[in-house]
DNA sequence: AAATAGGTTCCAATGACCGGAACTCTACTC
DNA sequence: GAGTAGAGTTCCGGTCATTGGAACCTATTT
């Protein structure tokens, strides 16, 4: 019998295996079926099957009466132990809240995972822009102004190693051309926040601030709104408060 | 060699172990040293070593600079997508808002999840009382009124089960009795609602009702409050209120 | 009734995983 | 700064859990 290895050809463990199953889940596909799951793991239906069985005796997954399988709440569970959860959104819940109610617009919080905007929480409602950012949700570094945030605030050398990859295009003004957003990007660091243009959803234009603890960008807040209404001076000026307010909570305790 | 057991003696899957290492974490202890997580998982140190790497590596842990781990953004980050976030706490979210206008005492929202109950949400603030319960966290069904609630709506032959193992006792208020447990379930699903005096912390009561869908209890919607100040038929006719808007909120889209 | 797709079980072969032991590193103590 | 304890890491031979192809179910469609 052949090792245990992807179709790639790198060897996998076990718990790897596991992950990988887990990993093919996202906001698009919350329900999966075996087949699904067996393609998109590059797993053969057996190896899947027997996983998806451990997955499910452990809690991390759940099959429904559709034959589908969703996450389980273990995962939600445990993942509200993670310091991303646990310590950053908890303490700047309250400060996020009176961004939405000073704004009315949405406000998001982001942190850098995996070469990717991760989005922490999103606070917003019918009042406001309908978004493509969704709390645990990914985004390209380089079509939203919390992105650009934590790109900016990266080391040249990550800068570089992200710019040498292909830049998706997310809309027609999304900034694709590497020394374009190398340019964009030193512009960004130098006057201290971000702006992004209808490089994300169409009509949506974003602001976004970094929250820094000992020179490092820990998270990036940011706020999402039409472009015509988007007072950007104020609203710089409401996020580097509001920023500012976030650092002070988070070093309060440890 | 010996095969991949337990110190128990039952056999475990690779993957078993894995989720055995994560499920280590809990509210108290948010990080851990490799060596306690070899305790707790009961798996050796050099198992407990390769099992930690191959979790990190996939994301799921991170190694912190004081050498301790902790549960990684991507657990979290899948965590978000389990339908007890993604659609119970999401649609509930506005209605506990609500609620929590209306009284101004915490607001909690629970599911039965491994015989115990879990919070999916709990809202609440400076105005109100200190409670236990925390999102994500866990309490026993019988010292909280939506745990008792989630009990009292299961199969008789459930319930059987549950008063079958010994009853942890929380506070000296605390029902450990099976028979007096049975017969204050009974009286919660008679009457359709919950009441705790003092048995899950000192000080404290909660009320709760259930949020029914096709007969089965979904979840279970309750307050706490100091006990001075519980107006018990106002806080039902609230709650039940919410519990119905929730139920149609669910019932909404699928 | 046949065909198709999705899911499950079986099983021989094997190499990934296992954990004891040896070793290294770190943090104290004296 | 030598000595020591504890934590963490690496090594490695043996073995059995894991692997995936194949066969087998079971709905659903034609």
């Amino acid at each position: 019998m052949s090792p245990a290895r992807t179709t790639a050809g790198a060897p996998i463990s076990s718990i790897g295996r596991g992950i990988a199953v887990l990993g093919c889940f996202n906001e698009r596909r919350r329900a999966l079926t075996l087949s699904e799951l067996s393609e998109k793991s590059l797993l053969p239906m057996s190896s899947t099957h027997r996983v998806v069985a451990e997955l499910v005796t452990g809690g991390f997954l759940v099959r429904g009466s559709d034959r589908r399988y969703r996450i389980g709440t273990r995962v939600w569970s445990i993942g509200q132990l993670a310091p991303v959860s646990d310590q950053l959104r908890h303490r700047a819940l309250p400060t996020l809240a009176r961004l939405y109610e000073e704004t009315g617009e949405n406000i998001t919080l982001a942190v850098l995972d995996r070469g990717q905007a991760l989005y922490v929480d999103r606070i917003g409602g019918e009042r406001s822009v309908h978004t493509a950012s969704r709390a645990g949700g990914h985004l390209p570094l380089h079509t939203t102004g919390v992105g650009k945030v934590l790109l900016a605030w990266q080391s040249p050398e990550a800068i570089e190693k992200y710019l040498s990859r292909p830049l998706s295009r997310t809309t027609p003004y999304s900034i694709v051309d590497p020394v374009k957003l190398k340019t964009e990007l030193n512009e960004t660091k130098t006057r201290g926040y971000a702006i992004a243009r209808q490089e994300s959803t169409a009509g949506n234009g974003s602001v976004a601030v970094p929250i820094l603890r000992g020179g490092r960008c820990v998270a990036a807040l940011g706020v999402v709104a039409h472009l015509t209404h988007m007072d950007i001076p104020r609203l710089v000026d409401v996020l580097q408060q509001a920023a500012d307010s976030i650092r002070k909570e988070l070093e309060d305790d440890h």
